[in-house]
DNA sequence: TTGCCCATGTAATTTGTTACATGATTTA
DNA sequence: TAAATCATGTAACAAATTACATGGGCAA
């Protein structure tokens, strides 16, 4: 690393902030048990990295100073290493973490709007499965993820340290049951817009109608 | 269609399909159009992808022999290129858009909310300030956005191939006023959790706990 | 005549995933 | 003692971005 290497400060990717978001908390955790942390925290508001990466960032991390790793055995086997943050990634991560014009807005991915959307493409019955699969699985499998984290999280109520993440489950609770009900209006405008097609006049179902201006 | 060669089910990139999504719209359009496009459609619920790589994958699904393109001028000269959707490609669509099990869970990348569960690392006041900004953002740019869209699609009102766009808009209008509430309720959590903090006996601040059993 | 929008592309790089290889420790 | 889980890593690849190069048409 030579000086015109300089301090290109601050501008990691965002699993590299997230690791070492992980390691702020006070313990010493390996790669390992880092992953399934995630799994069950960040993943509900932002995401939860392969294993194999997490173990580069790790290892991009403690070459900047960021953190710092510790083998519980002899070198040659390969033992647990866990690591810790140093005071440089705390004073980094603060930096970043205060830095709201690098943020963005938030970044939606959702499979289900993308095929609503393409909804010329598929049988009407069919789209309605659609969304009724995903309230089912967003009622069942999502919130008893969620439920699971809310009781591991009551362990540590009171704790100072677990406050911050106990707001942010309460907003992906939040977001669970608003995601809900929005599925639930579609599933309304979705049989609305079938009653239309129903009283439209006859022979005019769907064909293509020529050069359209794409509005939105 | 030996055993061997069974399906070989298209599995595509996210991307592609988004693409040959825009393309199954009546009408051909340019690399440069459908960029344009995608940012005020697809950018809400799913995401709009960089120039480039709208470029390369109009490029593979014309290989595949999903779409098909036209020059509008001398080969030589870097004219414009038109592209359309071929059967083959509004079949293959059809059959993605239809697999339930392909889409998966939303995701979420909300980089106010991992900045709220590390919140630890920051001033109370300042960790207000990001709820805050993100608030006004939302309230007004993204909203005029979505005005802006809104606008666009009411030329098409009543034309039945925008009925779906119109579903996903009225959709992503509705998730902007849901993110607006979770960010007025994330603000009134974070002060009664101030409240509580200052309530709390003295010089107990934020020191860490030695080993904490890291709960979600 | 400068600058912006239209328009297409290449190259370099980064980011992230899946598949694979390896072995220790715990539990049924 | 077989299995699952813990634990670390490499290699190959895929996905996606940024930066760059090029040039036409149009409007202030």
């Amino acid at each position: 690393m030579t000086s015109s290497h300089i301090a290109k400060k601050q501008d990691l990717p965002p699993t590299a902030w997230a690791v070492l978001g992980l390691l702020s908390f006070p313990g010493e955790r390996t790669g390992y048990e880092l992953k399934k942390w995630a799994d069950s925290s960040l993943r509900f508001f932002y995401w939860s990295p392969a294993i194999s990466q997490i173990y580069a960032e790790l290892r991009r991390l403690e070459e900047l100073g960021y953190a710092s790793s510790a083998r519980s055995g002899p070198e040659e086997l390969r033992t647990k290493r866990r690591y810790a943050i140093t005071a440089a990634g705390r004073e980094a991560l603060a930096a970043w973490a205060a830095d709201t014009a690098e943020a963005g807005p938030p970044v939606l991915k959702h499979g289900l709007l993308l095929r609503i959307w393409l909804g010329h493409l598929s049988e009407p019955e069919r789209l309605r499965t659609l969304v009724v699969e995903h309230l089912e699985h967003t009622r069942g499998h999502t919130r008893g993820e969620l439920a699971a984290v809310r009781e591991a999280m009551a362990h540590a109520a009171g704790v100072p340290e677990w406050a911050f993440p106990a707001l942010a489950l309460r907003w992906a609770e939040r977001r669970h049951l608003a995601e809900l009900e929005l599925a639930e209006a579609l599933l309304e405008d979705l049989a609305e817009a079938a009653r239309r097609e129903r009283a439209r006049p006859e022979g005019a179902e769907r064909q293509a109608g020529g050069d359209a201006p794409t509005p939105g």
